[in-house]
DNA sequence: TCAATATGTTCGCTTAACCTAACTTTTAGG
DNA sequence: CCTAAAAGTTAGGTTAAGCGAACATATTGA
């Protein structure tokens, strides 16, 4: 549904998806490096940005530079969500390695609906937080995959027992998890948290509401800027930038890196 | 790659993957279901018959039947394991109701490579088999999207804990695995069985072997003839169709049903 | 048996996404 | 400042997938 939903062929999202992270990147979209990138003739991207331009994604003007509109960019961010958690599915649960993921998602962010790239970001967080399940538990796929001549099942299925004893009485255990308290704004780049409560009822927490993030959810801190203004953060994966104040309004409780 | 991978595109890998299931349900391919199936025009339907017999993929002539070549159903088959692969972890990981998995896998069938279904399907069995993770704790995950405000996370994971104790107890207990050893031919429908042994160097020991199939594998017995030949199994995401005497050679441990 | 209906095909046309070749504009070095 | 080279566009063509209307064949039940 979701390529269809905007009557955006795969195509054209993947135009749309290019050129952001061009301009992301390079702070302009070449056409030339657009061409490079899909691999197509660059009179095929001339004719795509005609084709975006009458969607009103993208403001185009012969031989002017290219930008999004924010229609434009809004639909490129959606496309690229669904690309990076397809990815970050497949290399993070499944451990397929980097290009091959990459590829395969890029087809695939296309062809699945809203509901399914929230349950795999959903499932994604379940299985590297969930006591029972754990980032190692997952691990330990990712050997038997690699490396299942090395390591017969039986053997594995043991190791994962007793991991598992080990990691359920450390959580079990008063006091094991202290629980850091803090806020959103005090985080450093790559540190993770949950949510502990969102203070406040303006456009920042409504547009977080939309998300479906909850009390419990996952937050990666992307970037922060040389003041702490803006943050850029990833939550149910969404990209997200926030100015300090709205951070500061994030209750979190800091956790242990992945 | 997928679809590339013999330069059939989407809409045909459809057109074969629907005659291929028309043929099993009806005995025969009529355009007009095909059509019906497809939402697509007849004479669209018409179209695509010419270009799967150019590839010599169906046998066709005009107002006659549809049939399948050997390299067609092989294709159709193809497909057809991927959607199911995609369709079961869909449903059975992510908890994806039956239609929208069923649509989402139809659309991402065309867009995975082999490497990507072949380990989805290994970490399907892997989430219902590591006695670490077991069904019950997949089923967790299910609630927790199902019915996340009726079930707090925190309420969830300790739940969880307990189970995963369980478990883990019942399963370290001597004696409490009572393995129950015969032969692939002597399963019922619906039955789940670990493959422990393929004896002889024939087609069929080759044909399994090529499928990655190795001495922990699942099988699942889909069918069983009147007199028990054959034997319809699915293994690794692939329906396969054994004669009594090849099941009578694999032995197999009687694994509970899912 | 034979016409009405159902089923299937052909034809002509549209749209999307490409391509190549030729042309135009921009850019950047001498 | 001027001219190549680079970058971008246009024109014209191909292929795939689809549609509707008109035509052809098959089925079937009166
Ligand atoms: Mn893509
Ligand atoms: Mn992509
Ligand atoms: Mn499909
Ligand atoms: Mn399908």
């Amino acid at each position: 549904m979701t390529a269809r939903e905007q009557n955006l062929s795969e195509s054209l999202e993947d135009y749309l998806e290019t050129i952001f992270l061009l301009i992301r990147e390079h702070a302009v979209a070449r056409s030339r490096d657009i061409a490079a990138r899909l691999h197509v003739n660059k009179s095929s991207v001339t004719g795509a940005l005609q084709a975006l331009a009458e969607r009103a994604l993208v403001n185009y003007e012969p031989y002017g530079y290219v930008t999004l509109t924010p229609a434009g960019a809004a639909a490129a961010q959606k496309v690229l969500r669904r690309h990076e958690a397809l990815r970050d599915f497949l290399v993070k649960v499944l451990s397929i390695d980097a290009a091959e993921a990459d590829a395969n998602a890029c087809r695939m962010e296309h062809a699945v609906s809203k509901t399914v790239v929230d349950r795999l970001v959903e499932f994604a967080e379940f299985v590297e937080t969930c006591p029972r399940a754990g980032a190692k538990w997952i691990r330990g796929f990712g050997y038997r995959c690699q490396e299942a001549a090395a390591m017969p099942e039986k053997k594995e299925c043991a190791r994962c027992i007793e991991q598992c004893l080990d990691e359920v009485k450390s959580q079990e255990t008063p006091g094991a998890t202290k629980t850091v308290s803090t806020t959103l704004s005090k985080l450093k780049p790559g540190e993770r948290a949950r949510i502990d409560k969102i203070a406040g009822t303006g456009p920042v927490a409504r547009r977080i509401a939309d998300m479906g993030v909850t009390k419990g959810s996952l937050v990666d801190v992307v970037r922060v800027a040389p003041l702490g203004d803006p943050i850029d953060v990833k939550i149910k994966g969404y990209h997200l930038s926030l100015r300090k104040e709205e951070a500061a309004g994030i209750a979190v409780t800091r956790l242990a890196q992945a």
